[in-house]
DNA sequence: ATCCGGTTCC
DNA sequence: GGAACGGGAT
């Protein structure tokens, strides 16, 4: 089994893709800034979006000096614009608090928005090399077939204990973590696994069968038709608008069910990503700083 | 346990 | 049409 070191290693730095956060002179805070727009998002969308935005805003201190309304604009559509939000006041509180500089133990990356167990083991490991475990979706279902012989894993705890077990102790480790996201983002797919292309010799989930996931009760989460759509009407209507709109014009992205309309808005003005002037118009949340 | 975008691919 | 995408906050 201590095998899976050197075979990966070796497939890493033949196959890896050549992602532009991933090249040398990247700072920690543009290796932060890619891991949140990496949040839930695919590579190929997230990579044109990445390299605009840290020519753009370079430090932690520039981001926090650019308006939450013009972080939401270079957003664009990635989705999930909370984390835009959480990205600005992370800047902010590097900026002001930590002397621009992104920290470096876990502990204290933890303390930063939009930052979880996840982000803060990734900047440890790839912005500092940390020998730290690191576990997304692609390690986890990587552990749960070459490990337990299982198709995929719940999210546990004990996905950081196997692979802290598996972790080369030298200065490869994060490289090996880097590597193992790799054979699950582009080989060990969730969908279609090319196990063809395996560079592993041995995998429980081969040897057993490739056995399939025992109960996928888990719950489909749509998006056509629901709040989330409007919510995202709503705000592309305020993203090309640098003066704020009447609520008229608001009404117009979502005609089908009104409710749902200012349901919609109303959680877009409790997110702060969105405002309304004293005159009644609504505009993206820090349109005038 | 749910909510939160938007796109692509099977 | 559904599932998947380098999660986080509540």
């Amino acid at each position: 089994m201590t095998d899976i070191v050197p075979q990966l290693l070796d497939w890493y730095r033949t196959e890896q893709r050549d992602l532009p956060w991933r090249r040398t002179a990247v700072s920690p805070w543009q290796i932060l800034v890619s891991e949140f727009m990496l949040q839930q998002t695919p590579v190929a969308r997230v990579e044109p979006i990445w390299l605009a935005w840290i020519e753009r805003w370079p430090t932690p201190s520039a981001t926090a000096a650019a308006s939450a309304a013009d972080v939401l604009r270079a957003w664009g559509k990635l989705g999930y614009p909370r984390r835009a939000k959480r990205l600005h006041e992370c800047a902010t509180v590097i900026a002001t608090e930590h002397d621009d500089v992104v920290p470096s133990d876990i502990e204290t990356l933890l303390t930063l928005p939009g930052v979880g167990t996840y982000t803060a083991r990734a900047v440890a490991c790839f912005a500092y090399r940390k020998r730290v475990p690191v576990v997304d979706t692609n390690v986890r279902r990587v552990v749960a077939r070459v490990v337990h012989g299982r198709a995929d894993s719940p999210s546990s705890v004990r996905d950081l204990d196997d692979v802290a077990a598996l972790l080369p102790d030298s200065a490869d480790a994060p490289t090996f973590s880097v590597a193992l996201m790799e054979l699950g983002a582009t080989v060990c797919t969730a969908r279609t696994p090319r196990c063809g292309l395996c560079p592993l010799s041995v995998c429980a989930w081969r040897s057993r069968g490739y056995p399939e996931a025992a109960a996928p009760v888990r719950r489909v989460q749509r998006y056509a038709g629901t709040d989330r759509q409007v919510r995202g009407r709503l705000l592309d209507v305020l993203r090309g608008n640098d003066s704020p709109v009447p609520r008229a014009q608001l009404d117009m992205a979502w005609l089908n069910d009104t409710a749902q309309r200012d349901r919609a808005l109303d959680s877009l003005l409790v997110d702060g990503l969105v405002e309304q002037t004293a005159d009644g118009r609504f505009a993206l949340a820090g349109e005038g700083d």
